[in-house]
Parts: structure tokens; sequence; C-alpha cells
RNA sequence: GGCAGGUUGCCCGAGCGGCCAAUGGGAGCGGACUGUAAAUCCGUCGCGAAAGCUUCAGAGGUUCGAAUCCUCUACCUGCCA
């Protein structure tokens, strides 16, 4: 298998690598053959999300520059949980950690080759450790960490004080030995992950030194944030969520466009593989041109067609450019906008209904005091219309496309209402 | 173990018997500007059309009336052992 000697420059520029062991013997290792790797994934929830997909590029960027990559889920660490900085986590049943293994693993699939000469494996944690002895673990793998060296960790530091349980603070045990596995049974020399892991990977690393005196690479991805300093990836509904039922290619791909000018470079980066002279120019045209958003379309597209699709992605276009096009609603194509509804998303009700009540029906408000708030701030909208009769209760006439109701709150929420 | 203090709306944080659905800040939401950006400014921010209803850790109690006083329970914090 041959290498792309330019991978490692192609993650620096990037920004992909936050942290990493000793760089130059990464890149020596990188360029001299195809590197086993892992990263691996926690089943936290029932889909991925944006936070993940960093990692699954990244490993799809090191697959197609020749590496070979282990995707782990973990139906073992899911078990127990990472400490976080905010509190103990709450333990979750093994059938649903089961159940979100198995979705987790589904969503990765996708993003990777299971064939050729670098094929890539899905491994599951709980492999290795469920039968494992508790006399085993302390003896072989315990022994090699000094609880000194684990209590110097600032997620451990900073849950100190609130406390945390020996479940959690013995995590890093866990990940370490999958790497310490991994690197046994299959020769992978090389883990990354998100930044806040990096004390994970490292721990992985050391413990392949001490256990059997190997030697092993890790890299962390950073924290993709907004200029604001928080976390990217949050939407009114939570997190940004790769699963079509969670959150629509509709709303995934919305997301992707409204994205702030200051970030565009960036998030194309990460977030696509449009090569450094396709982003070089998309960054000069947001810089130059920024109403006409270029920079945040291709970003966009780019992303719902990993994730979802080309088709997925068109009918995401299609329906934005049918609702916010600016012209008439009743010009257009009854099939176009119909369509275009159901993916910005839809409910059903009757002839007779409120505007108040399709409001709330259509979760773009939760409350009917907060609809006619809406109303009276001149932010609720029928048809492209502004809404200011709160008691209005729309009829017939207001029916476009066959059948339907454009509600609308403030510049950007759309919902459909079929009338049936 | 002893002593003192705390627990308020999504978060932080005032209130310390009636004027409190509860000051203020942040987040969120809407409007203006614009580009379905950012920043800024304005408005809004428990439920209810309203009357009113349900909130200030939980359970009781005092009172015409409690987030505010008393008792118990749970959790947290500080000081002394």
């Amino acid at each position: 298998m041959t290498v792309d000697p330019q991978l490692l420059d192609d993650l620096e520029w990037r920004g992909l690598i936050a942290h990493s062991t000793d760089l130059d013997a990464l890149r020596e290792a990188l360029t001299s053959g195809s590197v086993r790797f892992y990263v691996g994934f926690d089943p936290t929830a029932p889909s991925l999300h944006m936070g993940n997909l960093v990692q699954i590029l990244t490993a799809r960027r090191l697959q197609l520059a020749g590496h070979t990559p282990y995707a782990l889920v973990g139906g073992a660490t899911g078990m127990i949980g990472d400490p976080k900085e905010s509190g103990e986590r709450t333990l979750n049943s093994l059938d649903t950690v089961k159940d979100w293994v198995d979705r987790v693993r589904r969503q990765i699939e996708p993003f990777l080759s299971f064939e050729g000469e670098n094929a890539a494996t899905m491994v599951n944690n709980y492999d290795w450790t469920a039968s494992l002895s508790t006399i085993d673990f302390l003896r072989d793998i315990g022994k090699h960490f000094p609880v000194n060296r684990m209590l110097a960790r600032d997620v451990v530091k900073s849950r100190l004080e609130a406390g945390i349980s020996y479940t959690e603070f013995s995590y890093i045990l866990l990940q370490s030995m999958d790497f310490l596995e991994l690197y046994r049974q299959h020769g992978v020399t090389m883990q990354f992950g998100g930044s806040d892991q990096w004390g994970n990977l490292t721990g992985g690393v050391e413990l392949i030194r001490r256990a059997d005196g190997g030697r092993a690479h890790a890299f962390a991805t950073p924290l993709i944030t907004k200029s604001d300093g928080t976390k990217y990836g949050k939407t009114e509904g939570g997190a940004l969520w790769l699963d079509a039922t969670m959150m629509s290619p509709y709303a995934f791909h919305q997301f992707w466009l409204n994205a702030e000018d200051a970030k565009i470079g960036e998030l194309l980066r990460v977030f696509t593989f449009l090569s450094r002279a396709e982003i070089e120019d998309l960054e000069k045209q947001t810089a130059e041109t920024p109403h006409l958003r270029a920079g945040q379309k291709a970003l966009a597209d780019a992303v719902t067609t990993l994730v979802h699709g080309a088709e997925e992605t068109e009918n995401a276009k299609a329906a934005a450019a049918a609702l916010f096009g600016g012209g008439a609603l009743v010009d257009l194509n009854p099939a176009t906008l119909a369509s275009a509804l159901r993916e910005a998303g839809a409910t059903q009700a009757s002839l007779g209904t409120s505007y108040v009540d399709l409001l709330v029906g259509s979760g773009l408000v939760k409350s009917r005091g907060d609809a006619r708030r809406t109303i009276a701030e001149g932010g609720a909208y029928l048809n492209n219309e502004r809404v200011t009769d709160p008691e209005l209760v729309p009829d017939e006439s207001h029916l476009v496309a066959g059948g339907w109701l454009v509600l609308r709150r403030g510049k950007r929420n759309l919902a459909g209402v079929e009338i049936g």
C-alpha cells in the first residue's frame, strides 16, 4: 500500500491536530507505510453528532491516504462513562448500550471502506473486556497507572470537590487497555480523538510502552467552537445529530448554511474534502462578497452530501429555494412546495383551527401565550405574510399548493401544515 | 462529631411577612439593520384570551396573608474538632 506523504501537512493545514505525541515520529510513521490506527466512539446517545463527525471524517482522510482504520464502538466504555466536568453520568442499561452500539456502528460504516488493501475493521471493546477478571485487570492493567498521575488530570481535579465515582475514575484504564489490546491483536500503533480525550489517548500510548515496551502515537483534533468561544453544533433543538430521524437533512443543511462568516474557512477545512485551492477560493469569496454566501452554500452542500447523500441534499436545497426564494408562494409549483414543506417539517390539522393553535401544533412556539407574543412582536407569518391578528382563523382562501398553510416564525423557522 | 450558613425561574443571582410571577445579568426568542451572517440597538422571556392558576429544595405548621417566620427531611458550603 502506498501512502500519501502529504497527509500530515494536510491535517495540519486543516487545523486538525490540536495536540500530538512526537510530531516528527508521527510524520515518519505516516510516510513510511500504511499505519493501523484506531478511533473510538462511545454510545452515549442513539446517534452520533457533529463532534463525532470530525473524528469520522479524519478517519476517512487517513484511510484515503493509505492508512488502515480500526473503528471502535465502546460497548464496554459506554457502560462506564468518561468523566466530564459537569458531573457524574447516569449509567445506561446493557440493552440500551447494545442498541446504541448498533446504531453508532451503522452510522460510521458508510464513511469508511471495508474493502481493499487497507480495509477498515469494526471492533467493539465489549468483546475483550466483558470476560476479563477483576484480578487480571488490576494486576495487568492497574499496576501501570499511578494514582497520583491520574489525580493530576484536569477533569479529575475539577471533580474532586463535587465528587467522582470510582467507576468514572477508572475509565482511562479501559480506554488505554483498548489501545493496548488493538496494538497486540492487530498491530495498531496510532490513536486519535477529540482534544477532550487527550488524557485517554496518552494513557494508551503510555500503557503500550510500560506493558510491552512498544512505541505508539496519538493526536487530538480540536474542539470546534463558535467565534465567541462557545461550543459549536448546538441548535435550539439540542445537538446536531447525524441521524435523519433525529434531525432532518433539511434542518441539517440549514444549520451549515447559517454558519457565521468568520468560521467558514475553518469549517470548510474540517468538515469537507474540498481541496486547499477550492477552500482558499471560497474564503476569498466570503471576504469579498459575503452577501452571496458562497462559502456557506458550499459548506452546507458538501457536509449534507457526506452525511445524508446527494439526493437528500438536493431535496434540502430545493426546499430552501422554494421557501426562501422570495417569490410569492402561490406562484410556486404545488408539488415543489409540498415536498419542501414536508422537508422543513410538517404537521396536519383541519380547517377551522386558529392560527395560534396551528403555531403551537407545528412546534414553532411552545405555548399559546408564546404564539400570541410572537404575533404581537411581528414575528409570525402565514404564507409569507405577517400576521397581526391574534384571533386569525385561516380559511380556504389561505390554502396553497392544494391544501397547505405555510407558517413561519421569525426569519427562518418554517413549518408546513397539511389541511386534511 | 460541634458550630454557622445555604438550596429562588434554562444558568448566575437579588428579594427576607403584603406593593412578588418575583430586581438585575447571561442564554433563548422576536423586531430593526443586513446577507436565512456577525456586531449593535429595541422588545420579549411560568401557564391561561381573560378572570385567574401553578411556582421560589421536599413535607408540615404559624398568619387575614409567606419565596420571606417556625418544625422536620434531603442535599450543599464554610469554620472548629
